[in-house]
DNA sequence: AAGTGGTCTAGACCACAAA
DNA sequence: TTGTGGTCTAGACCACTTG
């Protein structure tokens, strides 16, 4: 079965074009973590190709991180990814329990608005998007460790209207239902103001370390979150490579 | 010329071999910036392999970004990378300019040593190796922006000793003149003790942003830097995706 | 034993940009 | 016009791992 080499697409090489197909199938959800993808031969036949192309595209998925290979069982789709391979932090359970300390959170605020003023900018969704606003406190044995401010967009993530986060704290239960196909961090040290410092139980004017992040799924905001830590409680850590060999 | 498929290398994959060593020409030094590699023709010839082979490596060489590849003029090493790909930050002269403000830097302080107690864990080099420690205060127009405490692994980077840095911060004169492999960043919040409050014109106790770097060129440590800023002069700014499409 | 991915070949045509 | 990279093919053999 040759195929035209300068075939049906306008100017796409093939491999992008199946790259970019599988890629939507995964982000989309359509295709969910430990989904079998189809053998290298079953795509040469759906794609007219062969098999040096197919494999071009699910070597790169692999490298990316996006599935995972396994010679005699398969291609699958791998895990949401922990944004811990960038930079090493972000599940508030696990940091807490790493230092030996129990771990637990409480809901302090939850609501229902539609997007206007300041949320416009913070999520960059229309006005009038309907958002939901949740305040958490995470405890690290009896003091506060970290204090979270977060906006969902419930017109990318509408389960979350009904989820009470009594199990599962708002950026677990996140991470592990959306995958996430870009986030931007703001770090910055800042001092307590009143409010902050009668949640993280400091000094108005203490320092603490404010980061920021938004995370998107394929170019819809799906978060905003403002983490405040005391100073002493917590320090980010990233290792970077210029490559990734 | 017909290769044997299982050749005279032990079990490492072909293109894992030139890629290593393609690599090692560059991290070294052998091949600076703007050095033109060997067409891919050329390396068929070298390696005694296909040309399939050769792409794959300089695709992904030119992926990780360590060489820029054009069409009928060839492969070139790309120029050092800067950190901002993935942590946008860290010419604080850029920084200082993107404000709008004049930059100036000033060195206060700078001193030979041999490792000893607290620097062998800070920059991981055995007991006794030549250090210069350089203390650097960066403004922008007439207030302290950040104040920078350097150390440099003389054995790594011995041209360091002879330079005068008046023109070039320690910072950006390393960045221009050593690629990197490998860094490490810790970031946290600070209060200022009185030392670092009487660099940044502060009160003591308020609040900072502390970030330490340790980079490596191909596992020699290079350099340990602490940067300390004001709480308002500065924030972190990173953006990732889980892969780099 | 069989099915999967890992790697490699020896070609081929095309697009592009410099000479 | 020509040399370079970009892409693709239709095979091939191997290693690994599960049944």
């Amino acid at each position: 079965m040759t195929r035209k080499t300068t075939g049906s697409a306008k100017t796409e090489s093939l491999h992008r074009r199946i790259l970019s197909e599988v890629e939507g199938n995964i982000v989309s959800g359509r295709w969910p973590p430990g989904y079998r993808l189809p053998s290298e031969f079953e795509f040469t036949a759906t794609y007219g190709c062969s098999r040096m192309t197919v494999n071009k595209v699910l070597t790169q998925l692999s490298a990316a991180g996006l599935i995972e290979r396994r010679r005699r069982t398969g291609s699958f789709v791998a895990l949401p990814r922990s944004e811990a391979a960038i930079l090493e932090l972000h599940d508030i359970r696990t940091e807490v329990q790493a230092l030996d300390q129990p771990y637990r959170f409480e809901i302090v605020g939850r609501s229902i608005r539609k997007a206007a003023g300041h949320d416009l900018v913070l999520l960059g969704v229309p006005e009038g998007t309907r958002l939901l606003s949740i305040n958490t406190r995470h405890h690290a044995g009896e003091h506060p460790f970290c204090y979270e401010e977060r906006l969902m967009n419930l017109a990318t993530v509408p389960e979350a209207e009904h989820e009470s986060f009594e199990e599962t704290s708002p950026g677990a239960w996140l991470v592990a239902k959306i995958p996430w196909t870009r986030a931007e961090h703001h770090i910055r040290a800042a001092e307590a103001d009143d409010g902050l410092a009668r949640q993280l139980d400091l000094k108005p004017g203490a320092a603490c370390l404010v980061i920021e992040r938004r995370t998107w799924r394929s170019e819809s905001p799906v978060t905003f979150v403002k983490l405040a830590y005391p100073a002493n409680a917590h320090q980010l850590v990233a290792r970077f490579s210029p490559e990734q060999s």
